[in-house]
DNA sequence: CGTTGTGAAGGAGTTCACAGCA
DNA sequence: TGCTGTGAACTCCTTCACAACG
């Protein structure tokens, strides 16, 4: 319940982690999970699980584990995953089209409002139960729907001009899936996901034969 | 030229980012960068730049900066990126569908040789000029091919006896973008990227109305 | 008795600040 | 003079080990 404390950045992104693992459990109708059992789902150890659930406050029970529902709720909370959130897309090449289909949004509270595209052609086609708009309707989309969160699926030489214009239109958290580094004001979160960085990365690992599993983005 | 220096993995991860500036700087025809101007390029700074190249050798000239050429072909054999590597994407939904046609593969030295599904309606199949195999062909796909990387892009469900199935077949790095953890042994390198994992790091952020940004996968 | 929660120790990564060299 | 390369300080993260407690 209180929040006076910071977790640390290593911490949250583990969080989705768990988050999963104790949907799962629940799923299997599982009531309570012990470190180390989430630590075997998540693929770390029991010691940094602790650790980690520390920092959002004390809802284990000690002889028993972690309450899997009560845990839920908190780390939804601490996520800020309690209200729907909506999500425009950019860009509706392979890519942004593959993301307009892709449940994984919706069943965790990410609603996407609206796909849209500078290209004509594409204007007004439908792609995932969504009609595509013009990019130059943005700032009114962003308005009409509340917008918070936007998926950059454009070409490397556009996104930084498409993460101004959202940013300017009051979107406050990008995911940019273009491989180039954007910059972006101190207010404003945004994360790349750059799929030929992940296979360099794994060709350094995999040359050496061996190296460190895991790895959120 | 010499390997004897073992390179932090944070350094490893922040080599494609180098990468990448200098093949721009390149085709934007400058001969040097300095740590600054690359530090600029990929949104960090430049004591940190400078400190990762130091891991590789000595490449930089004082007073000048690093020569592009060089450094680009230093980091590209780091990499393990001198020859092309043959890579299969298992699944054919939406989003291994869109990373067939996605062309950051092949930029990069990545061949994608073969698409696998386990579904007979998608199997003969044509998607982004691969017609689709069984996925029961595996083994044979990756000895013809000399397959070493692999993109997992099943439903969860299926991720784990995939990633079994590959690694029996010889494969030795996996890419997975099924929303759960991978268990492999030591001598196979795994990355996750979930796409839903970035989004709950972004609403952590985005709650607290600002956050680190960047972040590679 | 089993498992959490956590100080303390250890390790990794970042930043500082400047000597050293072109 | 300008920029690299790097020891040293610092901050952040992980692991250890065990007291506290249901």
């Amino acid at each position: 319940m209180d929040e006076g404390r910071r977790i640390p950045q290593a911490t949250v992104a583990r969080l989705p982690r768990y988050l999963q693992a104790l949907v799962e459990a629940s799923e299997a109708g599982t009531l309570t999970l012990s470190s180390d059992d989430l630590a075997r789902a998540s693929g770390l150890n029991s010691a940094k699980v602790r650790k980690d659930l520390s920092f959002l406050g004390t809802y284990g029970t000690r002889g028993v584990g972690y309450n899997v529902a009560e845990l839920t709720t908190e780390i939804s909370g601490v996520l800020g995953l309690t209200d729907d959130r909506a999500v425009v897309i950019i860009g509706v090449g392979n890519l942004g089209s593959a993301l307009a289909s892709y449940e994984g949004f919706d069943r965790r509270g990410f609603k996407v409002v609206a796909l849209l595209d500078a290209d004509p052609e594409k204007v007004g086609t439908e792609v995932g139960g969504h009609v595509v708009r013009d990019v130059a309707e943005l700032d009114q989309v962003v308005a009409e729907h509340d917008v918070t969160f936007a998926v950059i699926a454009v070409p490397a030489a556009n996104a930084q001009d498409v993460a101004d214009a959202l940013i300017h239109a009051g979107v406050a958290a990008l995911l940019n899936f273009a491989p180039t580094h954007l910059t972006v004001p101190d207010q404003v979160t945004c994360r790349t996901v750059d799929l030929s960085t992940e296979l360099q990365i794994l060709s350094f690992y995999e040359q050496l034969g061996d190296g460190p599993s895991a790895a959120v983005g």
